[in-house]
DNA sequence: CTGCATCCCATTTGATACTG
DNA sequence: CAGTATCAAATGGGATGCAG
Protein backbone atom coordinates (compact mmCIF):
# COMPACT_ATOMS: atom_id res chain seq x y z
CA UNK A 1 0.00 0.00 0.00
CA UNK A 2 0.95 3.32 -1.15
CA UNK A 3 1.70 5.70 1.88
CA UNK A 4 1.37 9.81 1.77
CA UNK A 5 2.49 12.49 4.08
CA UNK A 6 3.34 9.16 6.36
CA UNK A 7 -0.77 8.88 6.32
CA UNK A 8 -2.34 5.83 4.24
CA UNK A 9 -4.50 6.84 1.61
CA UNK A 10 -8.05 5.95 2.63
CA UNK A 11 -9.83 8.29 0.96
CA UNK A 12 -10.85 6.41 -2.18
CA UNK A 13 -12.80 4.31 0.55
CA UNK A 14 -14.40 7.33 2.03
CA UNK A 15 -16.74 8.39 -0.60
CA UNK A 16 -17.47 4.54 -0.92
CA UNK A 17 -18.22 4.05 2.48
CA UNK A 18 -20.93 6.50 2.71
CA UNK A 19 -22.73 4.87 -0.71
CA UNK A 20 -22.19 1.51 1.15
CA UNK A 21 -22.89 2.26 5.03
CA UNK A 22 -26.67 3.17 4.93
CA UNK A 23 -28.98 0.26 6.02
CA UNK A 24 -30.68 -0.33 3.02
CA UNK A 25 -28.26 0.49 -0.02
CA UNK A 26 -26.55 -2.39 -0.39
CA UNK A 27 -29.80 -4.33 -0.83
CA UNK A 28 -31.37 -2.32 -3.25
CA UNK A 29 -28.06 -2.53 -5.65
CA UNK A 30 -27.97 -5.89 -5.24
CA UNK A 31 -32.21 -5.94 -6.46
CA UNK A 32 -31.52 -3.72 -8.87
CA UNK A 33 -28.42 -5.74 -10.15
CA UNK A 34 -30.68 -8.33 -11.75
CA UNK A 35 -33.68 -6.51 -13.17
CA UNK A 36 -35.05 -2.99 -13.56
CA UNK A 37 -37.89 -2.69 -10.52
CA UNK A 38 -40.95 -0.64 -9.66
CA UNK A 39 -41.15 1.39 -6.64
CA UNK A 40 -43.80 -0.65 -5.39
CA UNK A 41 -42.22 -3.78 -5.82
CA UNK A 42 -38.80 -2.31 -4.26
CA UNK A 43 -40.78 -1.79 -0.91
CA UNK A 44 -42.52 -5.10 -0.88
CA UNK A 45 -39.12 -7.30 -1.49
CA UNK A 46 -37.35 -4.90 1.35
CA UNK A 47 -39.45 -5.97 3.46
CA UNK A 48 -39.16 -4.10 6.73
CA UNK A 49 -38.57 -0.46 5.50
CA UNK A 50 -40.59 2.27 5.11
CA UNK A 51 -41.90 4.53 2.36
CA UNK A 52 -40.13 7.46 3.36
CA UNK A 53 -36.86 6.23 4.25
CA UNK A 54 -37.25 3.77 0.86
CA UNK A 55 -37.54 7.04 -1.12
CA UNK A 56 -34.78 8.92 0.79
CA UNK A 57 -32.58 6.08 -0.34
CA UNK A 58 -33.56 5.62 -3.63
CA UNK A 59 -32.84 9.51 -3.91
CA UNK A 60 -29.49 9.38 -2.63
CA UNK A 61 -28.38 6.73 -4.85
CA UNK A 62 -29.83 8.43 -7.73
CA UNK A 63 -27.60 11.76 -6.85
CA UNK A 64 -24.77 9.32 -6.26
CA UNK A 65 -25.08 8.66 -9.94
CA UNK A 66 -25.54 4.83 -9.18
CA UNK A 67 -29.14 4.27 -10.16
CA UNK A 68 -31.46 5.82 -12.91
CA UNK A 69 -35.13 6.97 -12.41
CA UNK A 70 -37.18 6.88 -15.20
CA UNK A 71 -40.67 7.99 -14.94
CA UNK A 72 -43.74 6.71 -17.40
CA UNK A 73 -46.32 9.32 -17.27
CA UNK A 74 -49.38 6.94 -16.89
CA UNK A 75 -52.28 6.21 -14.68
CA UNK A 76 -51.56 4.65 -12.49
CA UNK A 77 -48.40 6.67 -12.16
CA UNK A 78 -45.38 4.03 -12.85
CA UNK A 79 -41.71 4.61 -11.86
CA UNK A 80 -39.02 2.53 -12.48
CA UNK A 81 -35.62 2.30 -11.18
CA UNK A 82 -32.24 1.00 -12.86
CA UNK A 83 -28.58 0.53 -12.93
CA UNK A 84 -26.69 3.57 -14.34
CA UNK A 85 -23.62 2.67 -15.83
CA UNK A 86 -21.87 3.43 -12.44
CA UNK A 87 -23.77 1.51 -10.56
CA UNK A 88 -23.46 -1.73 -13.34
CA UNK A 89 -19.75 -1.43 -12.79
CA UNK A 90 -20.62 -1.94 -8.99
CA UNK A 91 -22.09 -4.94 -9.52
CA UNK A 92 -18.68 -7.23 -9.34
CA UNK A 93 -18.29 -5.81 -6.03
CA UNK A 94 -21.35 -6.78 -4.83
CA UNK A 95 -21.26 -10.26 -6.16
CA UNK A 96 -17.90 -10.35 -4.17
CA UNK A 97 -19.57 -9.33 -1.15
CA UNK A 98 -22.24 -12.05 -1.31
CA UNK A 99 -20.47 -14.62 -2.06
CA UNK A 100 -18.16 -13.65 0.79
CA UNK A 101 -20.94 -13.51 2.79
CA UNK A 102 -22.06 -16.90 2.23
CA UNK A 103 -19.13 -18.59 2.72
CA UNK A 104 -17.87 -16.84 6.00
CA UNK A 105 -20.93 -15.98 8.20
CA UNK A 106 -22.99 -19.22 8.23
CA UNK B 1 -29.85 -14.37 -8.26
CA UNK B 2 -31.45 -17.22 -6.23
CA UNK B 3 -35.14 -16.65 -5.10
CA UNK B 4 -36.79 -18.29 -1.99
CA UNK B 5 -40.49 -17.49 -0.54
CA UNK B 6 -40.42 -14.65 -3.52
CA UNK B 7 -37.81 -12.87 -1.60
CA UNK B 8 -33.69 -11.88 -2.58
CA UNK B 9 -31.67 -13.74 -0.50
CA UNK B 10 -30.13 -10.87 1.49
CA UNK B 11 -29.39 -12.30 4.27
CA UNK B 12 -25.64 -12.91 3.33
CA UNK B 13 -25.54 -9.54 3.14
CA UNK B 14 -27.03 -8.67 6.70
CA UNK B 15 -24.21 -9.36 8.51
CA UNK B 16 -21.66 -8.52 6.04
CA UNK B 17 -23.22 -4.62 6.10
CA UNK B 18 -23.51 -4.36 9.74
CA UNK B 19 -19.61 -4.97 9.63
CA UNK B 20 -18.32 -2.34 7.22
CA UNK B 21 -21.33 -0.22 8.29
CA UNK B 22 -19.46 1.83 10.46
CA UNK B 23 -17.52 5.01 10.05
CA UNK B 24 -14.23 3.44 10.69
CA UNK B 25 -14.17 -0.26 10.20
CA UNK B 26 -13.27 -0.40 6.55
CA UNK B 27 -10.11 2.06 7.37
CA UNK B 28 -9.06 -0.27 9.99
CA UNK B 29 -9.23 -3.28 8.13
CA UNK B 30 -7.70 -1.54 5.49
CA UNK B 31 -4.36 -0.56 7.77
CA UNK B 32 -4.33 -3.93 9.30
CA UNK B 33 -4.27 -5.68 6.09
CA UNK B 34 -0.97 -4.17 5.41
CA UNK B 35 0.73 -5.06 8.89
CA UNK B 36 0.25 -5.75 12.69
CA UNK B 37 -0.02 -2.36 14.64
CA UNK B 38 -0.20 -1.16 18.17
CA UNK B 39 -2.94 0.75 19.36
CA UNK B 40 -1.60 4.13 19.91
CA UNK B 41 0.01 4.08 15.87
CA UNK B 42 -3.35 3.57 14.62
CA UNK B 43 -4.74 6.48 16.30
CA UNK B 44 -2.32 8.18 14.87
CA UNK B 45 -3.15 6.85 11.32
CA UNK B 46 -6.86 7.53 11.85
CA UNK B 47 -6.75 11.00 12.44
CA UNK B 48 -9.84 12.27 13.74
CA UNK B 49 -10.66 9.30 15.87
CA UNK B 50 -11.19 9.56 19.45
CA UNK B 51 -9.79 6.96 21.56
CA UNK B 52 -13.23 5.73 22.94
CA UNK B 53 -14.58 5.39 19.52
CA UNK B 54 -11.56 3.48 18.29
CA UNK B 55 -11.22 1.13 21.09
CA UNK B 56 -15.37 0.43 20.71
CA UNK B 57 -14.94 -0.13 16.74
CA UNK B 58 -11.50 -2.37 17.87
CA UNK B 59 -13.93 -4.34 20.50
CA UNK B 60 -16.40 -4.97 17.82
CA UNK B 61 -14.09 -6.15 15.19
CA UNK B 62 -12.51 -8.42 17.49
CA UNK B 63 -15.98 -10.17 18.42
CA UNK B 64 -16.87 -10.24 14.58
CA UNK B 65 -13.54 -12.41 14.52
CA UNK B 66 -11.86 -10.17 11.96
CA UNK B 67 -8.97 -9.01 14.01
CA UNK B 68 -6.77 -10.79 16.88
CA UNK B 69 -5.28 -8.52 19.92
CA UNK B 70 -2.58 -9.49 21.44
CA UNK B 71 -1.76 -8.09 24.81
CA UNK B 72 2.04 -8.03 25.73
CA UNK B 73 2.81 -8.06 29.51
CA UNK B 74 5.17 -5.30 29.70
CA UNK B 75 5.54 -1.64 31.26
CA UNK B 76 4.39 0.34 29.63
CA UNK B 77 1.52 -1.71 28.36
CA UNK B 78 1.76 -2.64 25.03
CA UNK B 79 -1.07 -4.16 22.79
CA UNK B 80 -0.71 -4.90 19.14
CA UNK B 81 -4.10 -5.50 16.25
CA UNK B 82 -3.94 -8.03 13.92
CA UNK B 83 -6.00 -9.30 11.21
CA UNK B 84 -7.31 -12.93 11.89
CA UNK B 85 -7.51 -15.89 9.42
CA UNK B 86 -11.24 -14.81 8.72
CA UNK B 87 -9.76 -10.90 8.55
CA UNK B 88 -7.48 -11.83 5.99
CA UNK B 89 -10.10 -13.73 3.83
CA UNK B 90 -11.34 -10.17 3.68
CA UNK B 91 -8.25 -8.54 2.23
CA UNK B 92 -9.46 -9.26 -1.51
CA UNK B 93 -12.53 -7.65 -0.79
CA UNK B 94 -10.82 -4.58 0.57
CA UNK B 95 -8.42 -4.26 -2.29
CA UNK B 96 -11.44 -4.10 -5.06
CA UNK B 97 -13.08 -1.61 -2.91
CA UNK B 98 -10.42 0.41 -3.15
CA UNK B 99 -9.55 0.04 -6.51
CA UNK B 100 -12.84 0.35 -7.54
CA UNK B 101 -13.17 4.30 -5.38
CA UNK B 102 -9.83 4.59 -6.96
CA UNK B 103 -11.29 4.19 -10.92
CA UNK B 104 -14.73 5.82 -10.13
CA UNK B 105 -14.68 8.41 -7.88
CA UNK B 106 -12.66 10.50 -8.89
C1' DC C 1 0.53 3.59 26.77
C1' DT C 2 -3.93 1.66 26.57
C1' DG C 3 -8.55 2.15 27.25
C1' DC C 4 -12.90 2.69 30.18
C1' DA C 5 -16.96 5.84 31.90
C1' DT C 6 -19.90 9.42 31.45
C1' DC C 7 -22.45 12.76 29.35
C1' DC C 8 -24.14 14.97 25.09
C1' DC C 9 -25.32 15.96 20.41
C1' DA C 10 -26.24 14.91 15.43
C1' DT C 11 -27.71 11.92 12.21
C1' DT C 12 -30.27 8.04 10.86
C1' DT C 13 -34.21 5.34 10.91
C1' DG C 14 -39.00 4.39 11.92
C1' DA C 15 -44.34 5.16 12.58
C1' DT C 16 -48.12 7.27 11.00
C1' DA C 17 -51.03 9.92 8.31
C1' DC C 18 -52.00 12.17 4.10
C1' DT C 19 -51.99 13.43 -1.28
C1' DG C 20 -51.95 13.96 -6.64
C1' DC D 1 -49.16 3.87 -7.50
C1' DA D 2 -45.71 6.56 -5.82
C1' DG D 3 -44.73 9.30 -3.13
C1' DT D 4 -44.58 13.68 0.92
C1' DA D 5 -44.95 15.57 5.73
C1' DT D 6 -44.43 15.30 10.41
C1' DC D 7 -43.02 13.63 14.51
C1' DA D 8 -40.69 10.29 17.55
C1' DA D 9 -37.09 6.88 18.59
C1' DA D 10 -32.78 4.68 18.10
C1' DT D 11 -28.16 4.74 16.98
C1' DG D 12 -23.59 6.51 16.06
C1' DG D 13 -20.19 9.36 17.17
C1' DG D 14 -17.61 12.81 19.95
C1' DA D 15 -15.62 15.52 24.26
C1' DT D 16 -13.75 15.08 28.38
C1' DG D 17 -11.81 13.15 32.35
C1' DC D 18 -9.95 9.35 34.87
C1' DA D 19 -7.27 4.77 35.75
C1' DG D 20 -4.08 0.58 35.65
Amino acid sequence: MKKENGKYLLCPMAKLQKIIAGKWKVYILWILAHQTIRYGELHRELAGITQSMLTKQLRELENDGFIIRHIYNEVPPRVEYALSDLGRTFVPILKDLNQWGQTHLK
